[in-house]
DNA sequence: TTGATCTGCGTATGTGGTACGCATAATGGC
DNA sequence: GCCATTATGCGTACCACATACGCAGATCAA
């Protein structure tokens, strides 16, 4: 039952230092860290889609099937190229610090994160994050509530909520194209003819295809977007909804307290 | 500027009941819905991964390439597949009713609706939402706010919230394997000799790379979940977050009278 | 009836992931 | 120092899949 298989991928067990390389055979050629960094290289210039094997291979002066060697198939490779984009979280606030203040900071980093990387959005999830940058965002998350009363699955429930957040909400925000840097294939944002989407494109869409009485709400909302209001400062949303979160997660924290 | 073009794809517009059929030439011999509930069909039995273009045609007894009459790509054949599993959304309250009341029941809702269809989780998000059924949901959820105070753009972000709460947690519980079908690819949950996972196989794995000293909270969350505490009903978790998120919600309708 | 128009679909193309196996390189034991 | 052992790089497939293109036949306006 405890032996010691742990059911991982080895190219997660390697990111995680264990398997150290075997005495015997030809030194290898590549790393994963050097194919990682070209896949991530590639997913930065020419969008997510651009990442296939031969193309990374061809990055790193390799073949198609030497990567196989290092990744046992590409959805790894797609796994470990989400964990270098995190990179390490932020340093902890001293212990005992006021929960929100770190919870909050651990958000902004986190959002930062995705938006340097805009690519890591949109690898699609295959599993629970296992690879060691990730446990460590989750760690440093989980820290923060160290000082609170909540037991280990609220406390486990509310990083998972916080992250949630950010993530929806930076994948909206850059579905509506209202953030650079997020070539969808292989253009730039205004390589064609059509001028920049201003974020308004969709709203506009909406607004034709729809029955403003069926769907008074969503006009309205709609109308208010189009207005320009907010979208001066697109982050002002972001802060918005974390502050709610927060908010909530204080209600319980001090009903605990 | 304002002309009738949506920028849309035609099979969106077709969902939104535009597109009146053609006068001349032959008639179909399918449909955008048959097309649909086909590879509703496909990925409900098989998963995702299942779902191509030449397995949906084979299942509505066509060839591949006629499905291509009716959407104009894969991605457009998903979008309409996801729409089509959400339905149209729950009655709202009558107007004026409990904010809370009416939200959290679009929550339940949201949620009883990807655990009937785990596969609509792994559809790659490719842009907000478009399709009628989603914006008919986006609207019930606007309308359970309107009672309430808040600018428009901040009710968006409101919903947004609770949507995104939502489907992230549903994703991890299926991810962990906590929940039943949601068949990979081609196996059920069981189907090769090892017993169902219940669980604590993700748990278990990472007690196995994680250095304890370096994430000490990590590894007490792990505890406590190897232990047993509150999987006994994973719903509860689910409850834990959503009444955070309304909590959150809460402070600040309250602030604004 | 005739021609415009639209449908179904056969064919073909390109791309991408990956199984398999061989030649070659490094190492440990003798 | 020689050889069995063990890894590595990678060439050669193979197969699945999305989709461009174009033709033959259906359908209806005129």
């Amino acid at each position: 039952m405890s032996d010691e298989s742990t059911g991982l991928p080895p190219s997660i067990e390697a990111a995680w230092g264990l398997r150290d390389r075997p005495a015997r055979g030809p030194k290898p050629g590549l790393s994963l860290k050097r194919i990682v960094a070209a896949g991530i290289a590639v997913a930065s210039a020419e969008g997510l889609p651009a990442v296939s094997m031969s193309r990374v291979a061809a990055e790193v002066g390799a073949s198609t099937m030497a990567l196989y060697r290092y990744v046992g198939a590409k959805d790894e490779l797609l796994a470990l190229m989400v964990d270098a984009a995190y990179g390490p979280p932020p340093q902890a606030e001293p212990p005992g610090g006021d929960w929100r203040e770190g919870l909050s900071r651990w958000a902004w980093a986190e959002l930062h994160g995705v938006l340097r990387h805009p690519w890591a959005l949109r690898v699609p999830i295959t599993g629970p994050p296992v690879t060691p940058n990730q446990i460590a965002w989750l760690e440093q998350g989980l820290r923060c509530l160290g000082s609170t009363k909540l037991a280990e699955s609220e406390k486990l429930s509310t990083i998972l909520l916080v992250s949630g957040y950010v993530l929806r909400w930076a994948t909206l925000a850059t579905d509506l194209g209202e953030l650079p840097g997020t070539p969808g294939a292989e253009a730039g944002p205004e390589a064609d003819g059509k001028p920049a989407d201003d974020g308004t494109a969709y709203w506009q869409a909406l607004a034709k295809v729809m029955d403003p009485e069926r769907f008074p709400a969503v006009t309205a909302v709609l109308k208010a977007e189009l207005a320009g209001e907010g979208s001066d400062d697109f982050l002002a949303e972001f802060v918005f909804g974390l502050e709610r979160v927060l908010d909530g997660i204080e209600v319980l924290v001090k009903g605990r307290g």
